[in-house]
Order: C-alpha cells, then sequence, then structure tokens
DNA sequence: GTTTCCTATGTGATTGTATAACATTACTGA
DNA sequence: TCAGTAATGTTATACAATCACATAGGAAAC
C-alpha cells in the first residue's frame, strides 16, 4: 500500500483523476508552511512529515501505517507522536479523517474552510474529497425541527470509482 | 451508561422525544422476527438478545458494551459473537452503525428501507435517525460529474440536540 | 542572558475496536 | 441418513486510540 515512486509524476489516481503528483506534494507542503507561519501554528518536523506522507499516498490510510514510515525516518514511533501530528492537521484543516476507513486523508482544498465530503471506492480505496452542505437538505430540515444545533458533520460516499467501474464491466 | 430499568417506561429520550418505551422493545423485536420468517433469515437467539439490547438501550453502544451484556446471558462471550450478530442486524437493516462513535444503535424504521442519517449529541450521546438523500444534492452531483456511483452513504451530524442546549443555556 | 512558562515530543503501558483462522455444532435439503 | 451450508464457539492477534509522566525547546518577561 506503499505509493510507488514511479508513479508520482502524473499518473496517480487523485479523486479520480490524473495529475502531476510531486508538483501537488511540494506545492501543498509549501502552503501548509506558509498558511502556519502566517497564523502563527508551528509547523514542525513530524507535522510536516505526517502531511507529506499523506500527500505521497493520495489515499486513506491508517495511523499505523503512517507510524511506520514515520519510523524509518528517526521520528518517535510510538502511537501518541503520530495522533498528536494528525490532530494538529485535522484541527487546521491541513488533514481529514475517514471515519468509514478509520484513516486520514491530507485536505485537497485547504486553502479555504469547507464541509468536506467524501467518494471512497470499496474497490481500490481511492479517497475523492469535495464538499456538501448537509445542513441545508433533508438533514438539515430535521435538526430544524427538532430543534438540533449542528457543529460538524460527516458525510461519505461508499461505492465505485470510474477506474474501478471500468475494470469491473470489461 | 447501562439503561436503566426505571426509566424504560416512557421516560426515555429517543430521537429526543418521550415515548413509551417497553412497547417500543417488544413491538420492534416482533416486527423484526416476522420479518426475518418472512425473508427466510434466520433470527437466532443471540441475534435477538443483541437486537433487544440495542432495543433497551435506545442509544449508540460499543461492541463490547454489547459482548458484556451477551455475557450475563450465558451466550458465548468472545468478540466475534457479538460482530457477528451486528453484521448481521446491520445487513439487514435492523441496526446501524454509527461509524463517528465506532458503536451501534438499533434501526429506529426497520420496515422499509432507506438512506439512514444521524444526529448526534456530542454531550448525552443520545443519537436521533432521520433519513437523507446525499445522492441528490452537492455530494451526488460530484459522484455524477466524476462518474463515481454511490452504494452506500454515510451521513452523521455532531452537534448539541434541545434538551442538552435547554440545560448549557440555564 | 537567564529564568519562566508553555508547547511539543519521547516513551511505556494500557484500553478499546475489530478480524483471522479454525474447530464444532445445527439446521436444510437431497 | 447423509451431505452441504450456515451459524456458533474459541484462541489468538491485529489495528485504533488514549493515559500518564518524563524530557526537551521555543517564546516572552524580567
Amino acid at each position: 500500500m506503499t505509493s510507488d515512486p514511479e508513479k508520482n509524476i502524473a499518473d496517480d489516481p487523485i479523486g479520480f483523476t490524473q495529475h502531476d503528483h510531486s508538483a501537488c506534494v511540494g506545492d501543498t507542503l509549501a502552503a501548509a508552511e506558509a498558511r502556519c507561519a502566517a497564523d502563527g501554528l508551528r509547523f514542525t518536523p513530524v507535522r510536516r512529515r505526517v502531511l507529506e506522507i499523506l500527500l505521497q499516498e493520495h489515499r486513506a490510510i491508517g495511523a499505523y501505517a503512517i507510524l511506520d514510515q514515520l519510523r524509518e525516518g528517526g521520528f518517535g514511533s510510538q502511537p501518541p507522536v503520530v495522533y498528536r501530528a494528525l490532530d494538529f492537521l485535522v484541527v487546521n484543516g491541513l488533514a481529514h479523517k475517514i471515519e468509514r476507513l478509520n484513516a486520514f486523508i491530507a485536505c485537497a482544498h485547504p486553502s479555504h474552510t469547507h464541509a468536506p465530503a467524501f467518494l471512497i471506492c470499496r474497490l481500490c480505496d481511492a479517497v475523492a474529497e469535495t464538499h456538501s452542505s448537509p445542513a441545508r437538505g433533508t438533514l438539515g430540515d430535521a435538526a430544524k425541527a427538532t430543534g438540533f444545533r449542528i457543529e460538524r458533520t460527516v458525510v461519505e460516499a461508499e461505492g465505485v470509482c470510474p477506474s474501478c467501474a471500468d475494470k469491473v464491466d470489461a
């Protein structure tokens, strides 16, 4: 499940589309660094490395898989190390947790705050990030009717991505 | 977190409303039994007991909490016992998993198939079930645009239920 | 420049969640 | 009755997350 370096350039499905992967890693990392500096947040080596791992993987990966990669880089190898870094990234909108998978993924749109939603392929585990406004629509109506105050939403769709659908149909 | 028998009659918040709880347990259990018989499914003692536990609790509870209660009834006491029963209930629409909580809850509308959505109170852990049509709206549009085929959706809103909001404001 | 405080990290231990693998039992239908 | 399948029992283990406490590092006050 480790990313193949051979595939890093313009050959990796993210959000089910192709793109220049190495550039996207570098760009996002630089953007994250800039934003942390601007907001007075400390973008420490561990946090940076964890975000880098998430960006390279470009699919949802579990905390312990991240930990394995951290270990190789000489960082602390105990679970709290990775969970603290992930918590920082999630709280500051640089990563998201996919509840369905108990796994994490780098945010695809870190620039603006949003209510993220995910499309999860059950065959290849690729995850595409989009956004939703669940507070509008049926759910929002139900909340309004009962007097429930929504603070945060989890919206995750499971199914088959176009690339895997092609393979299955073939 | 175990349900208090004293509260079982008409005094338990479900979906943030009051109702006759003992009747709802019995009725739902009977309905489940009837439906399994009709569909050729085996509503075995363990499965029945797990559904009963979920109905009595009427909030999301973890697999191991269920296991503790199973044990008392002389059922197998190993994790697979409860996970298999839960899987049966979830697959057949008699229970749902709340991904956000890694916990399970009896289905509130077992009669008709639906895309369930949940309102989760972060203060009292009460969970209300409603329904959504996430395939319509922003998420559906994104899926359509990328060619993703949605098979199942997880929609969970976290926030504060009306009852807890009253207490906080007071 | 040093002291102080707060934040972040390192580490060991533990708890909670979930599944793999395999043996055994029990229902169903030929 | 027998074979096949579905369900259960049980051991072990993998994966997920947190607690508690010690140590180090950076920022601000003095």
